[in-house]
DNA sequence: TGTCAATGCTAAG
DNA sequence: TTAGCCTTGACAA
């Protein structure tokens, strides 16, 4: 479920497995041989992660992953099993190892690639250095509606489908509103429980989006049994009623992402 | 067993 | 705007 949050994560699982130490590395599958042959052998120095982007530091330069759509790493203790499937990465350390699967992205880039990697990504709510006042920059003199501008990584890195729907919804704003019409408020409140979300979502490993008093149960409704393995307002819930106000949540195809909002809650004049 | 959709993005047209 | 990447889980038959 590769959301910003997921890298984050990942970042640090890599850091507290194989920092400091050296490290097996090799491409079963064979579609990244001579970078693994690169790493091999060699200590992971540090691992960070800046939107979807994940970095991990060796002294050969630094691993690039983008997990994408499916992109999967898989962890387990050594020893490492025979390879099953397409297994692009395959890093073995002394108490753990790890399969990476399926990523768009998988390379090894110079710090100076790696540098202008960081320059064409906005910035992320789960990076310290993140400068909200530059997302704003940008949605303040767009006519693009705000639900495009959240999921564009120049603008700001790491919100995926799933915190776009919900932070809109959290804070009643109407996805098809434009950047430009969004008042200075509205940004800060959306930069804010981003921020906030976020962080949840990497010490969850899980996206939670649903306030205590919005749960089923505080409502005195039955518990729901959510199938993506998350509590949220409007994420693939297109037809299903409203936590807060009950009308169908709507879903429209927008920019080849589905997009879902409440038309009670979420409607602009 | 097969088909489809998916938390993403890029390149081709 | 669309096809493609390459994987998995949900659902239909």
């Amino acid at each position: 479920m590769p959301e910003g949050h997921v890298i984050h994560r990942l970042a640090r699982r890599l850091t507290e497995a194989f920092a400091g130490e050296p490290v097996a590395a090799a491409s079963p599958q064979g579609r990244f041989s001579e970078g693994a042959a690169l790493l091999h052998g060699r200590p992971l120095l540090a691992a960070e992660a800046h939107g979807k982007h994940l970095f991990a530091g060796f002294p050969a330069g630094w691993l690039h992953v983008h997990l994408g759509l499916y992109g999967k790493f898989a962890w387990g203790e050594p020893p490492a099993p025979a390879p099953v499937g397409q297994i692009r990465l395959r890093l073995v350390g002394e108490k753990a190892y790890c399969d990476l699967r399926g990523p768009t992205v998988c390379e090894l880039l110079t710090p100076g690639e790696k540098d202008a990697l960081h320059a064409r990504l906005g910035p992320d709510p789960l990076r310290p250095d993140a400068d909200p006042d530059r997302a704003w920059a940008t949605v303040s003199r767009s006519r693009q509606p705000i639900s495009a501008l959240l999921m564009d990584q120049k603008v700001v890195s790491g919100v995926g489908n799933i915190y776009r729907a919900e932070v809109l919804f959290r804070h009643r704003i109407d996805p098809r509103k434009a950047g430009k019409d969004l008042t200075p408020r509205e940004w800060k409140a959306i930069w804010a429980d981003l921020v906030s979300l976020m962080a949840d979502g990497v010490e969850a490993g899980r996206i939670d989006t649903v306030r205590p008093e919005h749960m089923p149960e505080a409502m005195g409704r039955p518990p729901r049994v959510d199938a993506h393995g998350g509590e949220v307002y409007v994420y693939r819930r297109a037809g299903l009623p409203c936590l807060v106000c009950g009308l169908a949540v709507r879903t429209e195809s927008l920019q080849a992402r589905n997009l879902f909002w409440c038309p009670g809650c979420q409607n602009s004049p």
